[in-house]
DNA sequence: CTTAGATTAGACTATCCAGTCTAGTTTTGT
DNA sequence: ACAAAACTAGACTGGATAGTCTAATCTAAG
């Protein structure tokens, strides 16, 4: 069972983390864990090595899929921005950027690695689809990193930051939203 | 002299919670001000409201300017979004956002009261620009407060999350990625 | 000059925290 | 069954921190 052990410790660690940041103490997470503090010290060598793992696994999370078809960019379009907002912008994605862009001083090798298979991944995996739709004449030759990363910008809009700051978001049309997102992308970009 | 000390408080406190967020110790903050801890304690209740003034402060440097007329929307737009971007990605206002993002869950009246300060203000102040611009044709009717959101989020694109995160931006032509974005919104908005 | 308010240095309390260590108990593999 | 490994509770060290308090010094106004 000493699996069972490091698997109650990293998630209690992942819910503490999420919600109390970096200062969340080992006390409470061993606390959460119902775990001695020993154990602790028996599969993590100190606080430090547990976050990174805690964080790595989070970021993870934030991969969106995207069908590499290029024939109906609306539609892949806007699939695609519908699954990247609900996984940039629940709640838990939302503390831990919080969390990692605070810690960026602190660890600045750690979140640069997670920014990187995170958002960069997916900045990467879009900006190929979108260069393939340039170069398959869908939509005008451009810079496809800077055409990604405006998508990106545009799918989440100010509400990262209203989610941050914890301001209450007006509710709207998710899907109208969306649509007009893309719509307006692909006149942005029409060849 | 009273004010003096007061003011290298202020100074010292904005510089070390700027490096350091709101962990800086009151030790740091006088130590830099050169002032004993007592007079600390004179000036400001607690180390809570030191944080919640400098961090008022702070916040009020984001605000853009943005001339009235919506007769050259290119130009007009061009020039609010160099500036929007100077205001915003620079290393101190990075650093603010890092911290106060931070902060959001520990003092959620202050964070929201200085978020509606600076990028509130900010939206509604584009918003009604746009709203202007609109109602004497110039562009589509839309929903002002959306496209205004859009715009501002099309500003920054991608790179408050990369400085946040300690990334390196692989620099580019600023005028020309600025003319992108307006150019492509124009293009997304046009009646 | 005198006095009141401001300032100084620094001691002090009370709390918290990361990490080490001890000693006794349980689990596991063989 | 037995030994090694893992676990437990909890004490302990060393260090940091916010805020209070004291007593001496300085400054400015009357």
């Amino acid at each position: 069972m000493m699996m069972a052990n490091r698997e109650r410790l990293l998630l209690a660690a992942r819910e503490l983390f999420l919600e109390q940041g970096y200062d969340a103490s080992v006390d409470a997470i061993i606390g959460r864990a119902e775990v001695a503090r020993q154990t602790f010290y028996n599969h993590f060598k100190n606080k430090e090595s547990l976050f990174a793992e805690v964080v790595r696994d989070c970021f993870l999370d934030v991969l969106a899929p995207l069908n590499g078809h290029t024939d109906n960019l609306q539609q892949s379009l806007m699939s695609f921005a519908e699954i990247y907002r609900q996984r940039v912008l629940n709640p838990e994605s939302i503390a831990a950027y919080r969390i990692l862009s605070g810690q960026a001083l602190r660890f600045p090798d750690l979140v640069r690695e997670v920014y990187a298979l995170g958002t960069g991944q997916m900045t990467e995996r879009l900006a190929d689809f979108l260069r393939k739709a340039m170069d398959e004449g869908h939509i005008r030759h451009a810079d496809p990193v800077f055409a990604a990363e405006l998508l990106l910008a545009m799918a989440v809009g100010q509400e990262r930051s209203q989610r941050l700051f914890g301001i209450p978001c007006r509710e709207e049309d998710e899907q109208l939203k969306i649509k007009q997102v893309v719509d307006g992308f692909l006149r942005m970009f029409a060849s």
